[in-house]
DNA sequence: CCTATTTAGGACTGAAATGGTCCGGTATCC
DNA sequence: GGATACCGGACCATTTCAGTCCTAAATAGG
């Protein structure tokens, strides 16, 4: 699997939406309509989103939420990390010293360059790139992984 | 997050000490021992893996696991295949017709093309990759995604 | 042939994460 | 001042996951 939870899933969606009107201000209803995603999740999801400043807000009557920066400067990398946390495949690749074996695993560096490898193809692709119509895709070699020593 | 689970993650470990005698017969209780890992969920792991076709087993007295393939050609795609289904960020990427929203999604295309990216990446990093001590990844540069003109 | 060893297969349980919902409070526009 | 819409949090049901255990089957060796 390797499954992104469905809230995150949502939040693409709930960001592609958004990108679509980039200086107007939709409200969470409006998003829930045009994305058929549930409005007390679409209102989580913006919440959390807000929170770590991919998108503002606005209160109030004609209140609502906006993308804090042009649809190209907000990565997927970026999006994820919001919703569920930074990207990292095992335990050990976030946290020190919660496996215990982490002295004599020999495993461990090589998840490290594993995950930085896919955190950068993640960074990127752009919510911008994710809402094209086509399939055509700008991204890159994940550079941390790829290139030997000399990298 | 974006985390495998932690069976996947011990799976990884036993199919490294596997790999450490890729000639030799090991029973599940000598890789509980070798990895710290608890030896019911060895043999869980093992079991799996056996099904998967990642390991030959042995029944009986001085039976055993050994890997089926040289280390050299298991990638750890597989082995997270073997152990959580294929590499799937989202629900849409993996199955047809689930969602509902397929149809009108933009974003389905694009997950496909990252999600290859990432599986084609794991692919091509091995169990005897993961064992080296050091930190030197012979990795490709994730062929499904990069390639664009420039690259 | 008999016994000890070792895997095969599945059932089961407790704990944790996840998705989803709702409520009281606060800021803004008219 | 009233209506609108976000803010923060608590809350619950469901599912998934990790981990354990038991019985059956197969093989090696005496």
């Amino acid at each position: 699997m390797l499954r992104l939870s469905k809230l995150t899933d949502y939040g693409m969606v709930v960001m592609a939406a958004l990108a679509d009107a980039e200086d107007d201000t939709r409200n969470a209803a409006d998003l829930a309509t045009a994305t058929g995603v549930a409005l007390p999740t679409v209102r989580k999801l913006l919440k959390r989103l807000n929170r770590s400043g991919l998108v503002n807000s606005a209160r109030g009557a004609r209140g609502g939420y906006r993308l804090a920066r042009p649809a190209e400067d907000i990565s997927i990398a970026d999006v994820i990390a919001a919703l569920e946390g930074p990207v990292s495949l095992t335990e050990c690749a976030a946290h020190d010293g919660l496996c215990g074996m982490e002295s004599v695993c020999r495993l461990r560096g090589h998840w490290r360059v594993i995950n930085d490898a896919i955190r950068g193809a993640l960074a990127d692709v752009s919510v911008a790139d994710m809402n094209r119509p086509a399939l055509s895709m700008p991204l890159q070699p994940a550079p941390g992984i790829a290139s030997s020593p000399g990298s």
